[in-house]
Formats: structure tokens, sequence, C-alpha cells
RNA sequence: UGGGCUAUAGCCAAGCGGUAAGGCAACGGACUUUGACUCCGUCAUUCGCAGGUUCGAAUCCUGCUAGCCCAGCCA
């Protein structure tokens, strides 16, 4: 079968083909420089897909790159799922690299700097930093100690990386231009002072270097020939630019901005799903509403369906809010032929089918796929008790309504036709039971034309069906209350998840976490990995079935 | 307000001076042992707005409007 991936293009590919052509480079590199600091999501997924899919169809290279300059903020607990959300998706870096590596080396080129008389160390608090950078409108203020000689400089840097100041007390800014219109260029901060225990350097240091001076040094001591990042970056790239030359670094690297990918009905900020997470919304990370990478995997997704999504999403410089609808079509799409079609009734109703012989047990054949022949049969039980959906029966059905009513005949998959002809009820008058006859001449596989019914509709065998938990998904987020920044908290989907328990066919005893199945009429589900046991299975609804049924 | 970016259908998006691709959604219809799938059809006289240049403009020019980002010793 024809993959057709990577046929389309976009700005960024072209801009590769062009310095191909051109000689400009002769490989391209790239990278994905998480910083460890929180869980991936969807929209990473994005950046992933765009850096190691962009190199590989030149043949080129991408790292996988820990950008982890801040020690406050970062831990390996990040670095382990962010390696193995990459791998899952289906990549694999040529290097793995950690900014903390170059620690040595930044620190040479901030020496250089200062050298040159392009840094000064700075005395001045965070909050003076903060009053003379100016505002959007007013130019800032040059910091009293923005002349100071070179050799100070040079000792006062040393002093720092020796530990003699306390944390904040002394930065060291680039000296560029405070009349700047764009902030980013008037003196910003290249390194502070922070005593904190680096995951990766231990104690080594307690100056570490700020994104801005770090990530353009990292990039072109990696070599990377397209830094590619997304949009709010775009005004740094003067200060990239800079930082490069000035630093006079051999590799020249370029930084290519993209518009975020987002999606409707969630929340993609660090800060919210870790609000989430912290506030007991969701049941961790990888809570299966969650847009994590982790969270989205233990839902079901698969990692063709999001990298096909990614890409047909396209890359633009518009910051997009694409519909989850379009994600669901492609998890659909990739399951449909992949998935083995099962029986399961999430809310059961018992039927007694009055006229077939008591204790009686007969195989029924079931295709696996039937769009899919080479996924085989299976072999199910038939007898005279059996559960359906409740959905599928009316007492006082609608016009139009093709389920099981009081004397109407529906197919039973797999099986038999079969005909309503009495309800029973409690004392409440709720509906506990439903007595059926069936036609044995309606088997299925039989050819049987001598009548026909509108309606099909799922079943399981009472005696051998197995009990199983249901856990069907809504959107996290209820996107309507248009009230500003309501605390989003406020939008959260109290029905975002509902638990159903029933049955599954007795073939289903032997599956495992992550298997992967489309429950006739109901959806996609994926065998929950983490509360699933020996005598307790759970699936998580991946994605319904498209309907155009409505009461 | 200073700077930067963006604007094509409900959503995403091609388009690069020659007369609006595609996908998702939606809506009709055919088929159907999944109200699914599949198939077939419909869905922008108009590209944020207003002027201008041109035989010809979504594409070029001018002005405007709206949205997003930047004032961390976060990334």
């Amino acid at each position: 079968m024809k993959r057709v991936e990577n046929h389309t293009s976009n700005f960024i590919k072209d801009i590769m083909i062009k310095d191909l052509e051109s000689g400009k480079h002769d490989t391209i590199v790239t990278r994905f420089p998480p910083e460890p600091n929180g869980y991936l999501h969807i929209g990473h997924a994005k950046s992933i897909v765009l850096n190691f899919g962009l190199a590989d169809e030149f043949n080129g290279k991408t790292n996988l790159r820990f950008d982890d300059t801040n020690p406050l903020k970062e831990d390996v607990e990040y670095v382990n799922s962010i390696k193995e959300d990459v791998k899952w998706l289906g990549f694999e870096w040529d290097n793995l690299c950690f900014a903390s590596n170059y620690f040595d080396e930044m620190y040479k080129r901030a020496v250089l700097l200062i050298k040159k008389g392009l840094a000064y160390v700075d005395d001045l608090n965070a909050d003076e930093i903060r009053e003379y950078r100016g505002t959007l409108t007013e130019p800032g203020k040059e910091s009293p100690y923005r002349n100071r000689s070179i050799e100070e400089n040079l000792d006062l840097f040393e002093r720092m990386k020796n530990g003699e100041f306390a944390s904040g007390e002394k930065v060291l800014r680039a000296k560029i231009d405070m009349a700047s219109p764009n902030i980013n260029l008037r003196d910003p901060v290249l390194y502070r002072i922070s005593h904190a225990t680096h995951h990766n350097t231990g104690d080594k240091w307690c100056i570490y270097p700020m994104y801005a001076f770090a990530h353009p040094l990292e990039d072109a001591i990696e070599g990377v020939t397209h830094s590619i990042c997304t949009i709010e970056f775009e005004d740094q790239r003067p200060l990239y630019n800079w930082v490069i030359e000035q630093c006079e670094m051999e590799n020249v690297p370029q930084q290519i901005e993209f518009g975020r990918l987002n999606l409707t009905n969630t929340v993609m900020s660090k800060r919210k799903l870790k609000q989430l997470v912290d506030e007991k919304v969701v049941d961790g990370w990888d809570d299966p509403r969650m847009p994590t990478i982790s969270g989205m995997r233990r839902r079901g997704f698969t990692p063709e369906s999001i990298r096909t999504f990614v890409r047909e999403t396209a890359v633009s410089k518009n910051n997009a809010t694409v519909d989850v609808e379009m994600l669901e079509h492609f998890v659909r799409e990739d399951l449909k032929l992949k998935a083995p079609r099962t029986m399961g009734v999430i809310r059961p109703l018992k039927v007694v089918i009055t006229n077939y012989p008591e204790g009686q047990i007969e195989l029924l054949d079931a295709e696996i796929n039937p769009e899919n022949p080479e996924m085989g049969t299976r072999k199910i039980p038939f007898s005279r008790e059996i559960y359906i959906e409740q959905d599928d029966f009316m007492e006082n059905p609608p016009k139009k309504y093709f389920r099981l009513f009081p004397g109407n005949e529906v197919r039973l998959k797999h099986a038999y036709f079969i005909k309503c002809e009495e309800v029973v009820k409690d004392a409440n008058g709720k509906i506990i039971e439903l007595r059926c006859t069936y036609d044995p001449e309606t088997k299925s596989g039989t050819g049987f034309t001598g009548r026909k019914v509108k309606g099909t509709i799922h079943w399981v065998e009472a005696a051998h069906a197995v009990p199983a938990e249901f856990r069907l998904y809504e959107p996290l987020i209820l996107e309507e209350s248009d009230d500003e920044e309501k605390s989003f908290l406020d939008k959260v989907n109290p029905n975002s998840l509902a638990v159903y328990h029933g049955f599954v066919e007795p073939n289903m005893k032997e599956c495992q976490p992550h298997d992967k199945f489309q429950f006739f009429r109901h959806g996609y589900f994926n065998v929950d990995p983490k509360d699933t046991t020996a005598d307790h299975l759970v699936f998580n609804r991946i994605v319904s079935l498209k309907s155009s049924f409505k009461l």
C-alpha cells in the first residue's frame, strides 16, 4: 500500500530546499528542544513532527535536546516522560543532548562578550531592572553599572561563577540598546545567579544562562541549520542573531517560526494543564481527557493518527485552533481496518428468547472485521438469554425508530431476527426484561431473504458475558461560556467522564492493555493500561462512531 | 500607545498578476447484517475593510480595522 505522507509543501520546507540548492547547507540539521518542566502535549507533537519529519525528508539529522537552563523548574521525571513520548510518536533522535552539557562553552562565550565590551555585570535588583527597562512606549534608561571596565566585569563575572554572591545579587547583561523599540534588545539578562542543584550538573554551577543567550548557542554548537520554533519567539530573532554573531559562532543557524497548534474544547498551556492535575480535576497528566501525549496514548489514540492529523493541519504562521473532530476523524480512519470489531453492551437490558430451547448454547460465526477479511472470524455463543443495549428498546418509539419496540422485529448481529412480544417491569414501572421470540430460519449466514428488517442491533450472550467497565469521555472544556478568562476552571465540563458497567464477549477475557477494538455501533475503545486487572476490564472510549441518528 | 506577526467558508488551509485546490464539519441521495463504512452530489461571483495601479488583483501600492505576541533574574 502506498503511503501518501509528506506530499504537502510548506514554507519551512521551501526554505530548506532553497538552502540546499544554493549550497548554503549541504545537509539539514534540526532539533526538538523541550524544557523538562512538564509533559508534552499535542502542540509539541506538531513541533516534533516538523523537526523530525523535515530532517528525515532531506536525510538530515535531528537532535532531542533538553533545554535545561533553569534547575528551579526542571526534573528528570520530565526528561524521562519526554523521551518516552517522542519514541512513542515514532521518532528516533540522532543525538540526545542537554543544554547543561554546554555550560562551560557558554561561560567562555560570555567572557568573550565581556572582553568585547558587549556584556556587563549589573548590580541592579530585579525590580530595578524592570523599572529601568522602560515600557512599551517609553525607552529604558541605562543602568548605572553599564559602563564598568572590562577588567571589573571579568572579575565580577568570575566571582559570580565562584559563588561569591547570593542568588539574585548580580546578573550579566548584554550591552545592546536601552532605547530599542524591541524590548528584547534592551540589555537582556544573559546569566543569573541561582544557588540551586541541577538535575544534571549537580552543584557545579551557581550561575545559569538565560534562554535568550543559551538557545542560539546550543543550536550553533550542535550545527543546527534550521532552528524551528513557535511564533511568539519572532521578536527574539534579532537577539538570537546578535548572540550568534557576537559570540563568533562558527555555525550560523536560522531561526524560523511557525504558528502554534491548538484544539477546540481543551486547554494547552502547561500552566493550565498543571492546574487541572494539581487540583485533581483530572486523574493525572495521563488522564485520557488531557491533550497530553501520555493522556492521548492512554485514551487510545495511535501515533499514526496523531502524525497524520498534524500533517494534515499544515504549517503556517497562523496560531490555529483546529476542531477536535478533525483529530477524531484521523483515529477512526487509522483504526478502521486495524481494530477488531466486537460487541459490547454498555447499559444492559436482559432479553429472554422464549421459543429458544432452555439450556441450549450454540456457537455462531462472526467476522472480526468485514472490511478486512484477513482478520478472520471468531465464534460467539448464543442462547435463550442475552443482553442488549437499553437504548435499543423503546416502549413508545417515535416514527423512524428502527430498533426494538413491542411487536417489532430486528436483526441480532451475526444471529437471528427477534421480535419483541412482552415488556417486563418492576414495581416502579422500570423496564427490567424483554421477552422475545426468534425465527430459526433467519439465522445469519444462511442467506435468508424471506423478509427484511430495518434495524440491526448488537448483543452479548448472558451466561458467558464478561463484565466490563466502560469509560466514555466528552470534551474537557465547554467552549461556550465566553466570559473573558472566567477562570477556565469554570468552563470544565462536569460530564467529561461517564462510567458504565456492562458486558463484553467471552473472547475478550484475555485482552491486554492498549488493545484496541471497535465495539459495534459504539465506537473505538482502548483497554486502559492503568486500571485494567486480570478480572476487571476497563475500556476507554477513544472516539465514538459517527451517527446521523437522532431521536 | 512603541515594536513584531496574522487576516481566504463554521474550523484548518492552498494560492506568489490570468479569473478561488484540498481536508474536517454540515446538508441531500445511493448502498448497507454497524442509523457506521463506502459511493455520488451540494457547500466562497469572492479572499478583514476602503481606495488606487492594471486589459486583468486574494495576489502589487496606500490608508484603515480586528486579533495575537513582547515590559521574567521563565522558556
